[in-house]
DNA sequence: AAAGTAAGTAAATGTTCATTTACTTATTAA
DNA sequence: TTAATAAGTAAATGAACATTTACTTACTTT
């Protein structure tokens, strides 16, 4: 049996990010990918099923859940809150900075109906995604140390903060203005932080 | 001269937004719009340019331009600190629990490349489209009521974890648990201004 | 009341889409 | 070394796409 060729699988999938995150989601075509990534077009149906196949995979498996293993890289249940938090964002400011691509994948799936689902049916399958985050934040509300709120409230105002600053980083590195660093963010961590400190 | 007929145009607007929220900007045609609205595609392209024409239209006249309206009724550059970010709060909150089509765009305005584009020429012909929220916090952070931080910090501290819970707030009502309230928003949103006053 | 005109329609245009068909190639196991 | 088989290709398929053409309708102005 002929072996799959795992560059031609990593091909399509980089270049698929490519094309998302430089012309749309809704502009990303099978033929121009196939072209794009120099197979031909059937090749692809070798490796998914079909498009929607082919985009739950790349969010879930390529996007998803390396940015979540790089996220909590170092990270431990019994930090400090504040460390915790830190290392967090920390984690996540370098994995976007090095992954933007993988960062507007990310966004349409705030967006896309598709991905939305895929997202929730993922966490129904195998449980909250950040289920050590949830704990860590559960133990330290628990404790006294921050104030008691639902996981989703944590989440809002933990994360949306930083996520919206690596997307202004962007916004602003593809304009050759470089605004936004490591210092502001952490800065901006710290008052999070502060807020939510009982 | 016969008169355009201005239902038409409403139609067109509000069925597709609705189309959006519930099939994605990808799926969106004009062919199946038109039908929708019970129109000949011919109809659209009277009052549009193009599809992109259409689109950029409906997120920043009526999504953008609507949202920014709702949200900042009854706000004033004087208010108190947290007088006026609650305010902002409760607005938007109010605003999309009656519009989630309109959400569902303005989500899309963060990964769509098109969307981002218009967004970013608006900012610069119209200038920032929240001027008078700049001017209010640069006027808080001068009285030394908040930390000094760039614009940007500020929105994605005071703003980004609203949207994350208007977005969770739609989730969990498509789903028929009702489990974010304006009372768990609003005590969010005093999360934030403590962590931002000095 | 009738001429002028923009709004509106139905149907068609050529293009591009996702996916498949019919075939070839490369690799392994016997 | 060859039979078996999955990986891969080029080209085709029919559907759906954005947009236009050729025409009709309805309203205003005179």
């Amino acid at each position: 049996m002929r072996p799959k060729n795992t560059e031609k699988e990593e091909a399509i999938r980089s270049i698929a990010l490519q094309i998302i995150a430089e012309q749309g989601l809704e502009n990303l075509s099978m033929q121009q990918l196939a072209k794009a990534a120099n197979i031909s077009p059937r090749t692809i149906y070798i490796k998914y099923e079909n498009k929607e196949d082919l985009l739950v995979k790349l969010f879930i498996d390529v996007v998803l859940g390396a940015y979540e293993k790089a996220a909590l890289e170092g990270f431990s249940e019994d930090m400090a809150f504040p460390e915790g938090i830190r290392k967090i964002w920390a984690n996540t400011f370098s994995y976007f900075k090095k992954n933007r691509h993988a960062f507007v994948l990310m966004e349409y799936g705030k967006s896309s109906p598709l991905l939305n689902k895929a997202f929730r049916e993922r966490n129904i399958k195998e449980g909250s995604s950040f289920g050590t985050v949830h704990r860590f934040l559960s133990q330290k509300a628990k404790e006294g140390i921050i104030a008691e709120y639902p996981q989703k409230v944590y989440r809002a105002l933990l994360f949306a903060p930083l996520l919206d600053l690596v997307h202004e980083y962007f916004e602003h590195r593809e304009r050759g203005r470089q605004i936004i660093t490591e210092q502001q963010l952490m800065a901006c961590c710290d008052t999070v932080i502060k807020g939510l400190q009982s």
